[in-house]
RNA sequence: GCUGUUGUAGCUCAGUGGUAGAGCACCUCCUUGGUAAGGAGGAGGUCGGCGGUUCAAUCCCGCUCAACAGCUCCA
């Protein structure tokens, strides 16, 4: 007998050689139907493994990234068998399991394949998981596995054999195909209810462009109809929130071919959008003690050559403005953080000084490789809402915890409600590669990891993840329809206080060095306003919105009253337009409804006698008649609601 | 940078080896209308750029530029 832990602690005696199917049997009926893989001991194998020792073990099912992972893996293989059975030409190269989805390398032999192509293939592979045929593994020697797919004349498969160690060698067998794969996969094919292939594209073989290209082809499959058809709903909704598409149609930034890739151009609206964002983060630093400072765009080669941001980034970067001066070179800035390590120079500091905290909205530019160019997401201009703290050793942690209540304050305002906070450590086994001193750094570390104990952030370590010059932490951020973005980030900084010499005086009257922390919520504004157009679908919080009214006169006969409500709500501090075209109501309502003005204030012949606006919200509709004072308290009332959270 | 797809009016898109069309937006006029599209007329394009084939190219071919997708996830 053996004993198996379960994760409730429980254990229980089973035969040796039973199988985690068994276990989930012997617990549920239920739960067994719905068992797609095991973790025994931090392993994930195949359900249907004997286990022949004391063990802990885990049921993955569909609500387990590794049972997802696990059904995915295995539906790359059902895929794999209806392109067999499809196009018996084809070789196969290699099929993982993705984020979401899976993806199958494959060589088709000249033949291509079109999205006409797609129902075909997902028709063959429904067919097949129907025959609810068994995943079984076969333990093999290398020199039968060779002699297997010089058999089937899969040559890409006999090459991934070549690295791989006699004795650790498994096929898995399901229906007619037979694949070379470590596992585990579910335990038959019955499991998968829904399938769809998403896309091709090219890849070429082992992601070298001089090999040949394959040709890659996405898909997605679920335990469940039902599943599949709210992802495809979901993928709509993506398309819909497009940030790149609503940018355009509500006219927030462009770009120009003559102006050049990568570079946007904010338009009016975009330009408001950005201003409030600014605005609003600098009253927040202002109150947090920070100070405004402002550098140039360019600056000299030996500022970056001090840097070191010359040597790791120079070549792959914009080349060099020269000068008449012979020799001078200016490079435009990729950073802020040189400036402003000069600006701390520029002065002696005691330590009574510390903590030091610079702020800018600085613009770097960066030669971004054409292909990673994607709309306001990775662009080579862009704005940081950048801020470097000088501190003590001893304060980085304080410094810490105020920056991560920075971080949330901005995420609360903005409707991010999910977030993780992502540490990244050094690796303990290869200390060597990281600058600065072994306690600087454990203190910094632990730092780091208690503020965000302190703070109740939900938190992922990642061991080894650091950067050179110090650890740091990341917010992902999950939006509103899930998707998970990497916004603000906090990095401690051993190198370029190092590199610039900086120093304080302390009060034993020798120099010491500061520590440097690099801050950015926002991350970059084109960024920050990517993932925010994409999080509310265009319909930002009213504080933020361009237009935060729209006035439409019922006929042109009230045009002076709308000016003259739309100035007074102006002195207010709340802006929008007149819409005063030569058109219906209907027409004007449905037109800014469209737009997706926050507030839209019919007025006519009563209002203008009354002094009043009837009030439209947007996705709402008519929500009654209010004095021009009523209106404006209800924007305040709005606006106070969406910062209603912890303040700074 | 590499591979593929795309590029026609401000926007969304149709179309053809004989130098172009729709809807929306825009302009003018009629209409002055009370909660999601009133009517009529008009203006607007070197069909991304360069070169080639052809009597003739927006269409075919080559190059180039840009946008989009992928190129990292190694059984």
């Amino acid at each position: 007998m053996i004993k198996i832990t379960l994760p409730d602690g429980s254990v229980r005696e089973f035969e040796k050689g039973t199988t985690s199917m068994q276990v989930a049997l012997s617990i549920s009926e239920g739960l067994a139907r719905n068992v797609l893989a095991a973790k025994v001991n931090n392993e994930v194998v195949d359900a249907n493994k004997a286990i022949t020792e004391d063990s802990r073990l885990s049921l993955l099912t569909w609500n387990d990234d590794e049972g997802k992972n696990t059904l995915w893996h295995s539906s790359a293989h059902l895929l794999a068998e209806a392109l067999e059975a499809l196009y018996p030409e084809v070789k196969f190269w290699v099929g993982p399991p993705l984020e979401n989805g899976f993806y199958y390398d494959v060589d088709l032999n000249g033949q291509t394949l079109s999205p006409a192509d797609f129902e075909k293939i997902e028709a063959k592979m429904l067919e097949l998981a129907r025959q609810n045929n068994e995943f079984k593994r076969t333990d093999i020697s290398k020199a039968d596995a060779i002699k297997y797919f010089t058999d089937k004349g899969d040559s890409y498969k006999l090459d991934l054999l070549e690295r791989l160690e006699d004795g650790n060698i498994s096929l898995y067998t399901q229906g007619n195909f037979t694949d070379l794969c470590r596992g585990p996969h579910i335990p038959n094919t019955g499991f998968i209810k829904a399938a769809k292939v998403l896309s091709i594209a090219g890849a070429y073989w082992k992601g070298d462009e001089k090999n040949k290209m394959l040709t890659r082809i996405y898909g997605i499959t679920f335990p469940k109809d039902k599943e599949l058809k709210e992802y495809l709903v979901l993928l709509e909704e993506a398309k819909k929130r497009d940030h790149r598409k609503l940018g355009k149609e509500m006219e927030l930034f462009t770009f120009s071919e003559k102006v050049g890739m990568g570079l946007p151009l904010w338009l009016p609206k975009g330009a408001m959008l950005r201003e409030r964002l600014i605005q609003f983060l600098q009253k927040a630093q202002l109150k947090a003690g920070y100070l405004p400072v402002a550098t140039p765009h360019i600056a000299l080669k030996d500022l970056y050559v001090c840097s070191g941001h010359y040597e790791k980034y120079g070549a792959d970067s914009f080349q060099p403005i020269k000068t008449p001066h012979e020799g001078e070179e200016f490079f435009l800035k990729p950073m802020n953080c040189p400036h402003h390590c000069e600006i701390y120079k520029s002065s002696p500091k005691s330590y009574k000084d510390l903590p030091v905290r610079y702020a800018e909205f600085g613009t770097v530019y960066r030669y971004e490789q054409k292909g990673e160019l994607h709309g306001l997401t990775r662009v080579r201009g862009f704005t940081q809402d950048d801020a470097h703290l000088f501190v003590r050793p001893d304060q980085v942690k304080e410094e810490f915890l105020k920056v991560i209540d920075l971080v949330l304050y901005v995420f609360n305002a903005l409707g991010f409600k999910d977030y993780t906070a992502q540490v990244s450590l050094r690796d303990p086994d290869n200390k060597t590669k990281y600058i600065g001193s072994d306690e600087n750094w454990a203190l910094a570390e632990q730092a780091i990891i208690d503020s965000a104990a302190e703070k109740g952030l939900k938190t992922v370590v990642e061991t080894g993840e650091a950067a050179f010059y110090g650890p740091k932490l990341d917010f992902m951020v999950k939006d509103a329809i899930g998707r998970k973005w990497q916004l603000g980030t906090i990095q401690v900084d051993y190198n370029l206080p190092e590199r610039f010499e900086l120093e304080y005086t302390g009060s034993d009257n020798l120099k010491h060095r500061p520590v440097m922390i690099h801050r950015a919520p926002f991350g970059s504004l084109e960024r920050f306003i990517a993932v925010l157009i994409e999080h509310c679908g265009g319909n930002f919080p009213l504080w933020l919105s361009p237009d935060q009214f729209a006035i439409l006169p019922i006929s042109e006969k009230y045009n002076d009253y709308a000016k003259k409500v739309s100035e007074l709500l102006n002195i207010s501090d709340i802006r929008g337009l007149v819409d005063d075209r030569n058109e219906k109501i209907g027409k004007k309502i449905r037109d800014n409804e469209v737009n997706k003005i926050p507030f839209m204030l019919v007025v006519g012949e009563k209002e203008e006698a009354d002094g009043t606006v009837a009030v439209r919200e947007h996705g709402k509709g008519d929500i009654g008649t209010m004095t021009i004072e009523g209106f404006s308290k209800l924007v305040q009332s709005t606006i106070d609601n969406d910062f209603k959270t912890k303040q700074i």
